[in-house]
RNA sequence: GGUUCCUUAGCCAAGUGGUAAGGCAAUAGACUGCAACUCUGUGAUCAUCAGUUCAAAUCUGAUAGGAACCUCCA
């Protein structure tokens, strides 16, 4: 099997990746709080980490991957009030919207999509055997992870305690034993609650993601990844839960995607310098907005400007062309194998296989494609070559998740198609230019 | 202040020790009924300075600028 490599944020080194199981990968990607609508810098590891599974898939492994839904947070409580609707009414929408939103980005279908709603009688279980274990201490309702019970918090964010408590900022009349501590269970008066035997409450968003990861895949996974903002605290006091209770790791891989910049600045909710990923997808296509959040370095930053935009929508043109071009050939000669060109198909996976290297992946398909296009320029054509390279192109681009969804051309579309060469060779360039008109209306050529 | 990281042609972006991939834009040309498409040609010594080395964009140190995180955020 081919060996994939991966940054590993623990390490900070580039790994071979081994999986747990052989031929399989179990793979975490931290989902959305459902407060909102989510905007396209929010899409990027679903595209990201979207297309890694793809390529784990292409070449051989089964992926179990698991993204969760927050749906129990006060941020959801206080939008729910002022919009004047339920909570449950709010968090279902918003996750019937991010559904849309991922069924448009062509986001292949998830192993599971866990809730916190679903899992709080597992979370509750996981606290109270924090507790009992005592990496946890209750005072007054709530629940904090004692941070000084394990020797190593901070090795996964790569800072030491000391650094931590001079930024960390003071709380006074604090309950915590330490100013690290994080909750685990917070005493409620308002909003959705549930009982437990330290009080009526709601977790903390730290515990929910390990106990759904044991939950749908086990204590110690493959891979667990998410933007690079959540590595601290989210994903340290994460890793610190897990070890706390099993002694272990959580996951062996950590993947942190970079940020989308706007103006220079990461794209955020709370700056306000957003666009929702609808608003992308409807405006520019899903193609387009795939192909331009792996158009960089997963773990670099983004600039999502007009000028990137219209870079991809040229990019994705030339490429979409060039398909066109031979499916009008192949249809014309009714010609259809499957065979692909396996020397583009492989350097494309090698490279990809680097640590997700997505930018010269895209290398590889413009090479392709050049070479396509000399061959549909070529009066005397192999309808063998073209459908070749046609298959390679096509089988690369799954892997991105790209879908221009070309099909064969019908009789009709055939007849009219050499209706408008006939047209041009009479030099009836009227009528062959109506026809040609009708034949982009349908999207042929 | 601390941690992690970034700075390559107008723009996007690879390359991490042997003398700068690719794409977009621009421009010149070929093709073409016209347009589009396509193909060919044309551009950077890699933020700055110093060091290590036979050799550095690539390693080390410093300087400048920038980002994320340390507080809810993908």
């Amino acid at each position: 099997m081919k060996v994939i490599k991966l940054y590993n944020s623990k390490s900070l080194k580039i790994e071979e990746f081994v999986p747990i199981k052989e031929k399989e990968v179990t793979m975490y990607v931290c989902g959305p709080t459902v407060y909102d609508h989510i905007h396209i810098g929010n899409a990027r590891p679903l595209v990201v980490f979207d297309t890694l599974k793809r390529l784990f898939m292409a070449v051989g492994y089964d992926v179990k991957y698991v993204s969760n839904y927050t749906d129990v947070d006060d941020k959801i409580i206080n939008r729910s009030k002022s919009l004047n609707v339920s909570e449950k009414e709010l968090s279902e929408e918003m996750i019937k919207a991010y559904e849309k939103i991922k069924l448009a980005l062509n986001v292949s279908k998830m192993h599971k999509t866990p809730k916190v709603t679903e899992t709080m009688d597992d979370i509750i279980k996981f606290i109270d055997e924090l507790i009992l274990s005592g990496n946890a201490y209750v005072v007054d309702g709530d629940v904090y992870f004692r941070i000084n019970s394990l020797s190593d918090y901070g090795s996964l964010s790569h800072q030491n305690l000391e650094d931590l408590k001079s930024g960390a900022r003071v709380e006074e009349n604090s309950k915590k034993e330490n100013p690290l501590d994080f909750v685990l269970w917070k005493e409620t008066k308002t909003g959705v609650k549930w009982e437990s035997s330290y009080s009526f409450g709601r977790p903390g968003w730290h515990s929910e993601c390990v106990v759904m990861i044991k939950k749908e895949l086990g204590n110690l996974i493959d891979i667990h990844a998410g933007g690079s903002d959540l590595r601290f605290p989210h994903h340290e006091n994460e890793r610190i839960q897990a070890k706390a209770l099993y002694g272990s790791e959580l996951a062996n891989y950590w993947l942190h995607n970079g940020m989308l910049t706007f103006g220079g600045e990461k794209m955020s909710k709370s700056l306000g310098n957003l666009i929702s990923a609808k608003e992308a997808v409807e405006k520019f296509g899903a193609n387009l907005v795939r192909w331009l959040l792996l158009s960089s370095h997963y773990r670099d930053a983004l600039p999502f400007t007009d000028e990137s935009i219209k870079n991809a929508g040229s990019e994705i043109l030339k490429i979409e062309t060039a398909l066109k071009q031979a499916n009008v050939i192949l249809s014309l000669n009714s010609f259809k194998d499957e065979k692909i060109d396996e020397e583009s198909y492989d350097l494309f996976l090698n490279q990809l296989s680097n640590d997700i290297n997505t930018p010269n992946a895209y290398t590889v398909i413009f090479d392709t494609i050049k070479k396509l296009n000399i061959l549909l320029r070529n009066k005397e054509y192999s309808v063998f070559e073209i459908s070749k390279y046609q298959n390679s192109i096509l089988k690369m681009l799954d892997i991105l998740g790209i879908d221009f969804k070309i099909k064969n051309l019908d009789n009709d579309e055939k007849q009219l198609y050499l209706k408008w060469q006939e047209f041009k060779q009479a030099k009836n360039f009227k009528e062959a230019d109506l026809i040609r008109e009708s034949l982009i209306q349908k999207g042929i050529i």
